[in-house]
DNA sequence: CAGCCATATCTTTTT
DNA sequence: GATATGGCTG
């Protein structure tokens, strides 16, 4: 062999053995640094550990691995000693690496977008830890696609007419807006639902079409002239608030790199690398976005797995994935199909479900895992049957001490699904979380105190001043208000604006008195921020001055949660001002516009969880039950009446439900269910027939009602005796958590029934339930002062009530 | 202008 | 069956 030859290989070695971790295919796609690159990646299959790994490659050494440079003066000496440096340690190897670095790139230059924060969270804290040096990572972008796009639009915002400070408007404040601008259309929205209306004005977004090619587009659709014309009015309506939608917020850095030269130029010649995860799931925009970003170099990573695309009904267009290598030539195709996470039962039947797929690019996974479990499949009588065997199984995994509460996960196809389960589970006082699309800043009272935030935080926000300017009631009522936004219509101008002069306009004469108070505490407000007040503070003084904590505190009882969300949301506040130093209200509401809650699951509490199959993916669970496993459930009625493709779809989220589960995965239908307050009879699910009969162990119903106690044993019952005693019911003492420790062991007294405690802030209170959950137990207790409340004993700092 | 009762709606939803 | 919305009345 030629000593260049010898020298590369040599070199390559030692790459390879310092990166022993991976599989030979995850390796490579570490080392593929330069050009197009897509990673199919299957589930379970380290996908980000390979993202984090290439990223901290690129920026160490560059493209070392396949540069063919020779160092000068190659002799065969040298050579001789690379290739007897694969017997050091890897430590040492390590040492030698950096001598092979060709190009490196600047963390700067490195770009990575997620779809979630939760997976942008995770490669940045993964990377801190790659680095030695914390300023190498932070100054990596990492972000998800609208994160990314903000931080373009706060550059270069201006050029396409937003102004600092610009808000974001969540699907409500859209739904609102067009349901608004439909009435002043005069268009009927039963005719029209705002629902329709919305998701076509979503699709063209998401298909970069503008209002204007929307309208020559369609104009021979009736229908879509008028969306057209409400689209139109939205996009109006949206600048004068100096707001962006969601989908905005990537059309508009598209519209404003396409039209921009410098930026562009600016941003295609820094992103010298640019990483794309859960490719599948992008849609045009997001297609469109990263070539231009890419478009420098060309160095464009993408990973993902079609057949985890879920989410052709938000738009993402699998084709991007499925036609990466012809979009971009002298692309490498990768593919990773060794899974670390299921057992070989479940990656079977995972395999032989998504094989029923025709468009797919083709992948089959397979592990070294061999301990396992069956498929267990069970058929209950109805829901209630379903959530009690669920529960069953989990008392008795958990009383073998073998397992935790935390290993256990619920994934249905519906939310709705999960009410008889959460009722079940609520009796059983096994603990649980159930994580559901409502957002914690969906409620009402978070909503309106962002309001004031926003809108004290952006003049312009038209739709948010409407919202709370009569909350609390201020005497401002629709008329008033109409009036104002007429007002501000014809001068062009902000409502705020109108209202903070309200006194020229003869027409609002008669409140103008009322509005200028308005406008003045808003200027409060604002002048505070000049000061040197922390957020926290200005917060409550916003809840406090504006009246709305006080309008809440005489709501009563009724409000007392609200007030108990409030203290939460401050806290967030607090959380965010020791997270961002020197950060600024916009900083906040700006996170806060693009955080959800599934980012904020955190796996650490012992509960059982509960979500949808389509919030569960990307995560992983010991244990898996897949309640309602039936045709008309899942798949859904409407998707066995569409078409091949939403068949496919529903095909796709049955493999993401499945490769969830680590060890064990149950599988359950019912004969009966009641759903939407109809009963219906639904036969077994297709893709249940879809999985060979010999992976799959058909565990037969019990015919006693209380097959757990056989498995309680008996020091339950008399460890504590008191659990059971304010409950007649058997099946409830029969679900009770086995083995629940007792509160004291965390230095906490135990209290029972109608003992008198005293808490910190709430006085005196009479317990009136006590119930273990887990490691911690649960009181409601009745308070003289403020009600009824539910507390756990850990938080709770609860005291004898003695005088 | 605010509270109350009737009516419609019910996949999935990373931002 | 449960919940959110809207129209109507006080």
């Amino acid at each position: 062999m030629e000593l260049k030859e010898r020298y590369l290989a040599a070199k390559r070695r030692l790459f390879d053995i310092a990166y022993a971790g991976l599989n030979d295919m995850q390796r490579e796609s570490v080392f593929t640094v330069k050009g197009p690159l897509l990673v199919l990646a299957g589930a379970g299959s380290g996908k980000t550990t390979v993202l984090v790994k290439r990223i901290a490659f690129i920026i160490k050494y560059g493209d070392a691995y396949f540069s063919e440079k020779l160092p000068h003066g190659l002799d065969e000496d040298s050579v001789v000693k690379l290739e007897e440096a694969s017997k050091l340690s890897r430590g040492e190897i390590e040492q030698i690496l950096p001598e092979f670095i060709n190009e490196p790139c600047a963390p700067w230059q490195m770009l990575a977008i997620t779809f979630t924060n939760k997976a942008a969270g995770e490669i940045k804290s993964r990377l801190a830890s790659a680095f030695d040096d914390e300023s190498i990572s932070s100054s990596i972008w990492a972000g998800t696609f609208h994160s990314v796009c903000m931080r373009i639009l706060r550059k270069y915002g201006d050029r396409v007419g937003y102004e600092a400070g610009f808000t974001v408007y969540d699907t409500e404040d859209t739904k609102k807006a067009i349901s608004d601008i439909m009435k002043s259309l005069n268009i009927d929205d039963k005719v029209m639902p705002v629902k329709s209306v919305i998701s076509s004005i979503s699709k063209a977004n998401e298909r970069l079409i503008t209002c204007d090619t929307f309208e020559t587009e369609y104009a021979g659709d009736y229908r879509m002239r008028k969306v057209a014309q409400i689209y139109k009015r939205y996009q109006e309506r949206l600048k004068s608030c100096n707001a962006l939608d969601y989908d905005d917020i990537i059309m508009q850095t598209i519209f404003l790199l396409r039209d921009n030269e410098d930026a562009r130029d600016y941003y295609r010649n820094k992103f010298r690398y640019v990483c794309v995860d859960e490719y599948q799931d992008t849609n045009l925009a997001q297609f469109e976005l990263t070539r231009i970003l890419a478009s420098g170099y060309e160095n464009i990573m993408v990973v993902g797995d079609d057949d985890q695309s879920i989410y052709k009904f938000r738009g993402a267009d699998i084709t991007n994935i499925l036609e990466f290598d012809r979009t971009y030539k002298n692309a490498k195709v990768i593919r990773l199909e060794q899974n670390y996470r299921s057992t070989k039962q479940i990656l079977d039947a995972a395999n032989m479900i998504i094989s029923h797929n025709t468009s797919r690019k083709g992948k089959t996974l397979f592990t070294d895992r061999t301990d396992g479990e069956k498929i267990k499949l069970r058929c209950c009588e109805d829901q209630n049957a379903e959530a009690r065997y669920i529960i069953d199984e989990i008392n008795k995994a958990v009383a073998s001490g073998s397992r935790g509460f935390k290993d256990f996960a619920i994934l249905y196809r519906t939310n709705a699904q999960s009410q008889a389960i959460e009722r079940a589970f609520a009796k059983s006082g096994i603990p649980y979380r159930v994580l559901c699309g409502q957002r914690f800043n969906d409620r009402k009272e978070i909503k309106d105190v962002l309001a004031y935030l926003q809108l004290i935080n952006n003049h312009k926000d038209n739709e948010r001043l409407k919202r709370i300017i009569n909350e609390p009631k201020r005497k401002i009522g629709k008329q008033t208000l109409d009036a104002v936004e007429q007002i501000a219509a014809e001068q062009s101008c902000s409502m705020y604006e109108i209202i903070s002069q309200a006194d020229k306009y003869t027409a609002l004469k008669r409140s103008a008195g009322t509005l200028l108070g308005f406008a003045e505490l808003i200027d409060y407000f604002s002048g505070l921020l000049d000061t040197d007040i922390t957020l926290e503070a200005f917060v409550r003084q916003v809840i406090d001055r504006s009246g709305y904590r006080q309008m809440l505190i005489d709501g009563g009882d009724e409000e007392k949660d609200r007030l108990d969300n409030i203290e939460e949301f401050i806290s967030g506040v607090i959380d965010y001002s020791s997270r961002e130093e020197g950060g600024t209200l916009g900083g906040f509401l700006e996170e806060n516009a693009l955080v959800s809650e599934v980012d904020k699951y955190d796996d650490t509490a012992d509960a059982v969880v509960m979500m949808t199959i389509h919030s569960a993916k990307g995560l992983e669970f010991p244990i898996v039950f897949l309640p309602g496993m039936e045709d008309g459930i899942f798949p859904g009625m409407q998707n066995i009446l569409a078409s091949d493709a939403e068949m496919e779809e529903e095909r796709r989220l049955a493999y993401v439900a499945v490769t969830r589960a680590k060890d064990v995965i149950y599988i359950v239908h019912t004969q009966r269910r009641m759903l939407y307050g109809r009963t219906t009879y639904n036969p077994i699910s297709r893709f249940v027939k879809e999985i060979p009969e010999e992976l799959i162990d058909t565990v037969e119903e019990r015919r006693s009602v209380s097959t757990s106690a056989e498995y309680a044993p008996k020091t339950y019952f008399s460890a504590s005796p008191r659990f059971g005693a304010g409950f007649s019911e058997e099946k409830v003492t029969v679900n009770k958590p086995l083995f629940a420790k007792p509160a004291q062991e965390a230095g906490k007294r135990i209290f029972k029934e109608g003992d008198i405690v005293a808490h910190m802030t709430f006085g005196r209170g009479e317990i009136l339930t006590v119930k273990p959950m887990g490691a911690d137990t649960l009181y409601e207790i009745a308070f003289d002062k403020v009600g009824t409340k539910k507390l756990m004993a850990t938080y709770a700092k609860l005291k004898k009530y003695e005088g």
